[in-house]
This record gives C-alpha cells, structure tokens and sequence, in this order.
DNA sequence: GCGGATCAC
DNA sequence: TATGGTGATCCGC
C-alpha cells in the first residue's frame, strides 16, 4: 500500500516535470586563492592556501595535487607539503571582486541569487528570449589583452594573440567535447585592423545558445577580473549546481533540456554530489547499499519506510533529476548568531567572562542590524 | 518551542 | 601550538 503511494508520488512528480527553464550555476575557481596570486606574482607557481595554522578556506590547484583542501587546517596541510604558502585572508578585497562579478551576472538576470561570494545562480531564460533577436554587435565584445609581463621585447608582434595571452583567456580556445556549438550558430573571433596599424582592436560574438550564453559571462568575467570561472547549465538548480563541478576549472557543462538527457546524466551520479547530501547521508545510504541516483530511485519504498516524508520525497526528486525550476529571492535574514571555539583548558571564571564578551558583541551586532533597517532606506533617497 | 544534528559555504 | 564561523532546516521531544 506505501510501495503504491510512493509510485504514484513518483508519477505525479514525472508529470510536473519542468524542462522550460535554463539554470545556471557560475562558481568561481580556487576564488580567494585564485584573487591572492593574482595580485602577488610571486605565489603564482607555488602552492598556496587562504587560511590560517588552524583552517584553510581554500587552496590552489598545485596545492590541490598534495591533498591540501578546503576546511583542511593549516597545520595538516603543511604536513601533506611542507612548502604550502599560507595566505592569511583578504575579505574586504574578496568582497569588492565579487561585486564587479555579480554586476556582469545581473545583465543576465537581475534576479541571481549569489549563495556567497563565489557562487551564484541564475535564470537565464528570459534573456536567452531576448537574446534569440539581438544583432551581431549586441554580443560582441572586445578583447582586452592581457597587459602581459614587462615586454622585455618591443619588437614583440601585436597581430596575433601571445603564448601569454592564450594562457590568460583559454576560453576562447577551449573545444570541449561536451560542449558543441550548435549549428549555424559559430562562435567566432574577429581580428580587425582599426586606423593605426599598429593597434589592432581584436573582437568576439557570442551566438544566442545557452552554451554561449555562459561563455560569455565567463569570459566577461575573466576579462574583468583576471580570474576564471566554471559553470553548469540545466533545467534546474540541483541539476546545474553538479554540472558546474563536471569540467571544473575554467570549463563550462550543459544538460540539454529533455528527458532523456536528464536520466542519462543521473543513472551513475553518486548522491553525495547533490547539494543537501552530507557525510552523514551519505554514510546512511551507504549502509542501505545506496552510492548513486539509479539505486536512490530503486530503493525508493524501503526509503519512505526508513525516513521522513520530507526525507523520502527529497530523495525522489534527486533519483528523478529534479529540481528548484525558479529562484527565490532570498528574504530577509531569520537568525543571527556569534560563536567561538575556545582553547581546552578553561577556568569556569573565564568562560563566564568569554560568554560575556559573545553576548555584548550579539548586541552589537543585532543593533547594527536595527540601524541599517532603520537608515537606510533614508540614505537612499539623498 | 527548543536544542541537537546536519548541511552548505 | 594548532580542526572555523554563520545561517538555515529538519526532527524528536
């Protein structure tokens, strides 16, 4: 009787399928990482991570290769590579980077959802409407090249792109598999001669596909900020969020929008790839013989046993493919919280006093909170 | 309604 | 020497 409710939930959910959105989910490479080489020449071959002795943020991908991750504290990190350079973070510099990128996102959606400062979604589907009708220079972009390294040769040729420059923008070189233009729909690269022969103004038009779409956005990206980005293109947010990771970094991964396309990508998908399953979740699973989507879809009536509604309905939307289809503005903040780990050896006294101090600094915080409310909206309007 | 657990970043 | 901090949600009590 359950094993029937659960099959025709299943059925109901296939029936609201929703394939007529176009998400994408943009994810900055190694960000903090990638932004401290990028003003310091210096760590630019080296192994590096953001962080401190006691967590890292982020590492590079040279770190990478020593097993350096994210999350990972310092102290461990230099153990797996004793020549990782410690880069203690730079928010406010993290902050003003995100920006110029989130200004370049809402000429795509005004309505993108940044989930921090690396991360964002969007619905591009109403601009790839607009878009189908735009002319050729409504999607040409100029190519700013890269003000290289001193020139230690001024004869140097300006009339093609150097090794530097096609190392700086590997987008516009980049011929993925996966990712074919479609037909009549070319990407091309202009080179043209402007009045000065010795200046040549070089230019791209994206087409109108989701594809270029999103190779637009990154490489506007890159041309504003030096840095590159990944990005996953679906029919839905959890779709497009495992997509970006596929051709991770600087590598962009589309699920075309239909059935099919959907269920192939899926079959294999380990579920700890999908945005919500945790080490937890993923160990409880484990433990039922369940790694990937085909087996979460198989083992969905001893799933509605085991766990809560809400559990087992999540889980079916991951073994069906599905997923949020729009874009909630994310409301106002619900909950504020301070919060410190403190050494192991504590006088009780101490403790008291620690509390103390995270109590006045809530206060403060909530009060900030309160002013910004209150002001404002009347800065707003000067 | 509260606190613990889980999760993402 | 040394394993973070913030916000959200779900669940059992």
């Amino acid at each position: 009787q359950k094993e029937q409710c659960v099959d025709r939930f299943a059925m109901e959910l296939e029936q609201s399928r929703n394939l007529s959105n176009t998400i994408v989910h943009i994810d900055m490479d190694a960000f903090y990482a990638a932004v401290e080489m990028r003003d310091n020449p210096e760590l630019k071959d080296k192994p590096i991570a953001v962080g401190s002795m006691s967590m890292l943020s982020t590492s590079n991908y040279h770190a990478r290769r020593f097993g350096v991750r994210a999350a990972m504290p310092g102290f461990i990190a230099r153990r797996l590579c004793p020549q990782l350079i410690i880069v203690p973070p730079n928010f406010d510099k993290y902050r003003a980077v995100s920006k110029e990128v989130k200004e370049i996102l809402a000429d795509y959606d005004p309505n993108f959802m940044a989930m921090s400062l690396d991360e964002a979604y969007l619905n591009i589907t109403k601009h790839l409407e607009e878009r189908q009708n735009w002319p050729e220079d409504k999607r040409r972009y100029f190519i700013k090249m890269g003000s290289s390294v001193e020139n230690d040769n001024p004869g140097k040729e300006v009339n093609k792109l150097s090794e530097h420059e096609r190392s700086i923008s590997p987008l516009l070189f980049e011929e993925s598999p996966s990712d074919v233009p479609p037909p009549g729909d070319p990407f091309q690269v202009n080179f043209e001669e402007q009045n000065n022969p010795q200046i040549l103004q070089n230019s791209v038009v994206f087409g109108t596909s989701a594809q270029e779409v999103v190779k637009e956005i990154r490489f506007r990206i890159e041309q504003k900020t030096t840095l590159t980005a990944s990005a996953g293109i679906a029919p839905n947010t959890m779709l497009a969020k495992v997509c970006s990771d596929k051709n991770k970094p600087n590598g962009q991964y589309q699920i075309l929008p239909n059935r099919q396309a959907v269920m192939d990508f899926i079959k294999d998908l380990p579920i700890r790839k999908v945005s919500g399953i945790g080490k937890v979740t993923e160990k409880m699973l484990k433990a039922l013989g369940i790694i990937t989507c085909t087996e979460l879809y198989q083992q969905r009536a001893l799933l509605s046993l085991l766990f809560s509604e809400t559990s087992w309905h999540y889980f079916l939307h991951i073994s069906l493919g599905l997923g949020s289809t729009h874009l909630t503005r994310d409301g106002e903040r619900k909950s504020m919280s301070v919060e410190r780990t403190f050494s192991e050896i504590n006088k009780a006294e101490e403790q008291y006093s620690l509390c103390q101090e995270l109590c006045s600094e809530l206060a403060q915080d909530l009060q900030k909170e309160r002013l910004k409310k209150k002001y404002l909206p009347l800065l707003r309007n000067c």
